[in-house]
DNA sequence: AATGAATGAGGATTCATTCAT
DNA sequence: CATGAATGAATCCTCATTCAT
C-alpha cells in the first residue's frame, strides 16, 4: 500500500500542481493583455498546454477565470490574516491590515491593473457582479469587521456599525491601492498606510 | 457668407444633435443589456439608424462608448457644480456634493449597474483603465480638492493634503454608492449621505 | 411609388434569391461529403460566401439543414401533385405517384445517397427524428391516403384503413428507390414502378 | 504444447469476452444517449475500462459501432432461424419470420429509436450506406428469398422474382416497425404482423 | 450622407485518437 | 496489457468594421 498511497497522492500532486500551472499561465496573460482580452487560445500558449487540457482541468472559461481571481484573493486573505495575529491590540491589527492590503497589492500590481481592461467603471461604482468577486468583498470585509467589532467591545474604537466602518476603510484602502497603480507619479496622491490609517481612526476612535 | 455660414452651423448642428441621439441610444442599450452585452448592432437599432451610420460619428466602438460615459460624467458634474454654488460655506458644499454624488447615483442606477456585467473587480481597485475614466476621476477629484482647499483657507478643515483628503472622500462615496447599488438588502451597509459626511469630517476637521 | 415597390420587391427577391443560393450549396455539400460531414464552413465556401453570412440567411445550423430537407421535399410533392392532376382515375393516380417519387428520387439521386452518411440504420427502421422529417412523412403519406380514400369510395379499392395502405405504398416505394440507390447492379432487385403499382394492387384491390 | 495452446486459447477466450463486454457497453450507451452522443468516453466509462483500451480491441470508433450494430443484427437472424426451423409450410415460415422481427424490434426498441437521434431520411430512402448495413440489409434479404424460393418451388407461392418480393417484405416490415416505434399513438398506422403478412401474401399468392 | 449586406478574424468548446508510463 | 492525460483539428457561432450602392 505504500505504493498506492505514494502513486494516488503523486496524481493528486500532479493535478494540483498543473491546476496551478494553468492559473498562473491565466494570472501572467490577464497581466498582459488585460481582462477582456484573454482568452483560453492565450492562456493555454502561456502554459505551455494544448488548448483541450485546460477543459481537463476547468469545466469552462468562467471557472478557470474564478479560480484565478480566488487563488489570489486567498493569498492575501492568508497574509492578512498571519499578520494579524501576530500583532496585539485591534488599532494596530488594523494598521497591520491596511499595511498588508497594500503591500499585496503592489506585489500584484501588474495584475490587479489588468482587471481594469474593460471601461467600466467611473469612481463611483466597484464592480461586485460575479459571485467571486461578491465572495471576496464580503471576505474582506467580514475581516475588517470583525477587527472593529473586537475592537469596539475593547473600547478601542467608539461603538457604532461595524460592517459599515468596515466598508469604510475597505473603500479607503482600495482608493489608496488604485491611486499608487494608476498615477504613481502623483505624489499628492501617494498615501502611506500609516496616513491612511491615522485618518480612519480620526473617524473610528472620536471621543 | 450669411449662407455658407449658416448651411456650415446647421450641418454643425444636426451633426452634434445626431450624436446626441447616438449617445442616448448607447446609454439606453447599456441600460437594458447591460455593458458586455452592448453591441454596435443594438446601440443602432436602438438609435434608429443603420450600423454603418454608427461610424460617421464615431471611430470605431471605444470611442463611442467613451463618450457616452463622458456625457453622463458631465452631466453629473454639472449638477454638483450647480448645488455647490447654492451652498455657502465648504463644509456645507462638501455636505451637498456627497448628497448629489449619491442622489446622481440612484438616478441613473440602472446605467450604473449595467456597468458590472463585465466580472471585474476585487474591493481593491477601481478601473481608471481608460483615458476617459481617468479623466472622470480627475474632474472629480479636482473638484472636490478645491472645495477641500478653500475650505483649508477659510479655516472650515484643518490643513492638510488636499488632494489626499479629496481622493479619501471620492473612494468613501464610491464604496457607499456601490454598496447601495449591489446589496440595498443589506441595511448595515447603507450609508446616509450625511452620516458618511459626518464620518469624513471626523478627519478631516480633527483639530 | 413603382420605385417604392420595385426597390422592394428587389430586396425580397434577392433575398430568397440568395437564400435559394445557399441552400443549393447545402445540398451539394451533402452530396459531396454525406450530412455528418457537412459543416458550415463548408457550405459558406460552395457558396461563396463567408461563414458569417449564412446567418444573415438562416439562424442557425439546424434550421439550414431543415430548410435544405424542405426545399427538396416540396419540390417533389409539387411534383407528385401536378402530376396526379393531369391522370384520372384513382388506380392511375397511385401509378403516377410511384413512378414520380422514383423519378425524383433518381433525379436526385447523390442527395438522397449522402443522407446516409451516418451509419444509422438498419433494413429495420426510416429515421423519423426531427419535425422537418415528420412533416415530410405525413405530408408525403396524407397524400397517399387521400388518393386511396377517393379510390375506396370509388370503388377502384377494396375499404380499408387508408392510412395503413398509404404506409405499406409509401414503405415500398422507399425500398425500391433505396434499392435503386444503393445497389443499381443488383438487377434482381431493381423494381420498375409499374412492377411495384401492380403489387400493391394486388393487395389492394383484392376481391 | 498444450501449456501454449491452451495459454493461447485462454488469452482468445479473453479477448472475445471484453470485446463482447465493450459492444455491451455501447449497446447501453447507444440507448441512453442516442447514437449521436455515443462518445467514446462515454464507452469506455459503460464498460469500466479505460478510453485507450477500447482501441486495443477496435481499430477506432466506426468499427466499434459498426461491430455493435452486427452483432444485434445477429442475435436477431439466430431468432429468425431458430424460429422458422420450429415451424412447418413456408407460408406459415413467412408469418413466423414477420412476427419474430417485429417482436425483436419491440424487444430492442430503445436502441433502435436512439438510432434515430441523427436527423436523417425522409420516407425515401432507408439508409443502407456501410458496408455493415449492407450486410445486414443483403443478409436478411437473403434469408427471405430463401423462403420465398423454396415456398415458390412448393406452390405455396406464385412464381416470381423471390428477391424482389423478398425486398417488398422487408420494407413492409421495416415500415410497420418504424411506426411502432415512432408513432406509437398513432392507432390506424399501427399494423400487427399477422394483418401485414396477410397484406403480402394478397400479392405474393395471388392466382 | 446613409445604408445594411457582407465580411472574416476570433472565441469557446468537443472529442477521436495517441503515447508515455 | 492497460491506462488516461494530453492533444489539436474541427465545429458552431458572434460581432466590429467595411464598402458598394
Amino acid at each position: 500500500m505504500p505504493v498506492d498511497a505514494s502513486s494516488q497522492s503523486r496524481d493528486e500532486v500532479l493535478k494540483v500542481f498543473r491546476t496551478g500551472e494553468i492559473i498562473d499561465a491565466a494570472r501572467r496573460v490577464i497581466m498582459e493583455v488585460g481582462y477582456p482580452d484573454a482568452s483560453m487560445d492565450r492562456i493555454a500558449q502561456e502554459a505551455g498546454v494544448a488548448k483541450g487540457t485546460l477543459y481537463l482541468y476547468f469545466k469552462n472559461k468562467d471557472e478557470l477565470l474564478a479560480r484565478t481571481f480566488a487563488e489570489e484573493h486567498d493569498q492575501m486573505m492568508d497574509r492578512l490574516r498571519k499578520s494579524a495575529q501576530s500583532v496585539s491590540g485591534y488599532t494596530e491589527q488594523l494598521r497591520s491590515l491596511v499595511r498588508e492590503t497594500m503591500g499585496h497589492a503592489v506585489d500584484h500590481q501588474a495584475f490587479r491593473q489588468a482587471l481594469h481592461g474593460a471601461p467600466d467603471i467611473s469612481p463611483f461604482g466597484t464592480s461586485v457582479s460575479s459571485a467571486e468577486i461578491r465572495r471576496e468583498v464580503e471576505d474582506y470585509g467580514g475581516f475588517v469587521a470583525e477587527i472593529l467589532e473586537k475592537g469596539m467591545e475593547a473600547g478601542e474604537f467608539r461603538k457604532g456599525n461595524a460592517a459599515k466602518f468596515a466598508m469604510y476603510l475597505t473603500q479607503l484602502v482600495a482608493g489608496a491601492v488604485t491611486a499608487q497603480l494608476h498615477r504613481p507619479e502623483d505624489d499628492a496622491c501617494l498615501t502611506s498606510a500609516e496616513e491612511l490609517t491615522d485618518f480612519f481612526l480620526l473617524g473610528a476612535q472620536a471621543k
